[in-house]
DNA sequence: ATAATAAATTGATCCAAAGCAAATACAACC
DNA sequence: GGTTGTATTTGCTTTGGATCAATTTATTAT
């Protein structure tokens, strides 16, 4: 079904421009540099999607034009277990690139819409054109240090903390990408937030409880409004 | 002091011959042909040493020729996170690269002897032969998927489960790299392994006794000697 | 050696978060 | 509309692991 869905794209799609295709406003310079040279083709997906599973042969980075991922990899006792949400403006997919093979699962949690990045042709361009060269290592250290920052996230003790921490990151991250003012998004459901903080369901749910009673936050659903975001930040510290 | 030592060092080893000084046995191919080519200067630390600290310019990376270390960061709280322990021939610092400033500190746990690695000149060599770009961009996803697998580790609910697995990991590392059949060499203190899990030092204690009493391991101070393997990976799951 | 200091173990208590269960809200479908 | 299935919230109970405190075992210095 996904793969379908892939192979219907890349006929629609074959060389698409990418300052009109695949841009996210919020790329920031070192993938766009990237993405110009290198793109190929536009994907679609749907929300439940998956842009690639676990044990998929390796085909290529993606750069998130629009929408939100999760990465998802299965425990040796067979749990779920989420490893990371992704944004527009970000590139997922680089920790295939040694063993060519996904250590994870890739699933759109809204319509979402990548780029494909041949990570050959990443190298070949790479070679020719060093400033890319710059950016490639550039963007795979920031994921190294991305990754870094959820573990001390989750080094956290408390459910509270986690979770004000949790939200605090997804705040910056979706102002930075020109989001509504103080208005958090959650693509992800509880499940998926619980999980991937070590948290179960319930408990997630709790602490939404405890920060609208102190008046941090209102929830609606999806949306959380952030109405003290100084609280939020003392309790994150 | 740390500085003071790696001055000394840099002259008592300037383009020290890789092969013969700084290759661990355990080192694979692509780490090996990189090395071959750019690396200068060989830095022994004692145990407690800072190969760097947090804040610190980026300067290049590091392949662990022998020893280990742990890297660690510190919370927004102030308080220390181990993020990751190293062994010879894994390769440290890669998370500097983007922004050219250190974001943990890397400290010796045992003595330990480093290649320091300039990043620019492996950029360079690196367009020069280009089989050594493919082996920097596996490197550096290679360091993706750990953290991942971190991220995994952490995810299982029980004290139990994460000793175990943490014990496996270690394990199956160490054997890697030659050590002495079913023994695990805790190179790092309780506290450390406890601030690694996201567990207190006491339950870190409590759970070796735990598979002590259940005739799983044997431990004598750093060194646990394995006697039933198949246990612990069905604890591990 | 012996003292002093630090690390690790063990015991006992307490609490935060898990687990269970039931209720409510939502979405998709006919 | 109603019905079914899923996601989320809320209440209640239980428990695993944190915390506090005391002891034992290492390590370092004198």
């Amino acid at each position: 079904m996904t793969v379908s869905r892939l192979v219907k794209v890349k006929k629609a799609c074959q060389n698409c421009n990418v300052r009109e295709l695949c841009l996210p406003t919020s790329l920031e310079g070192v993938e766009l540099n990237l993405m110009d040279e290198v793109v190929q083709q536009r994907i679609r997906l749907q929300q439940g999607d998956y842009l690639y599973n676990t044990g998929d042969g390796f085909k290529g980075i993606y750069a998130i034009k629009s929408g939100s991922l999760k990465t998802s990899g299965i425990t040796i006792d067979g749990k779920e277990q989420v490893t990371g949400f992704h944004l527009g403006g970000e590139i997922i997919g680089m920790d295939a690139i040694d063993e060519e093979i996904h250590a994870c699962d890739a699933i759109a949690l809204t319509d979402t819409e990548v780029c494909h990045l041949p990570f050959d042709k990443i190298r070949e361009i790479s070679i020719q054109i060093p400033p890319l060269l710059k950016d490639l290592t550039r963007i795979m250290s920031r994921e190294i240090r991305r990754e870094e920052h959820v573990l001390m996230l989750l080094g956290s003790t408390t459910a509270e903390q986690r979770i004000a921490r949790f939200l605090v990151n997804l705040y910056d991250r979706l102002q930075k990408r020109g989001e509504l003012e103080n208005i958090i998004t959650l693509f992800m459901s509880r499940q998926d937030v619980g999980n991937y903080l070590g948290l179960a369901i319930e408990t997630v749910s709790r602490q939404f409880k405890n920060f609208r009673d102190k008046q941090i936050i209102e929830v609606d659903k999806k949306n959380i409004k952030v109405l003290d975001m100084q609280r939020l930040l003392e309790i994150a510290e």
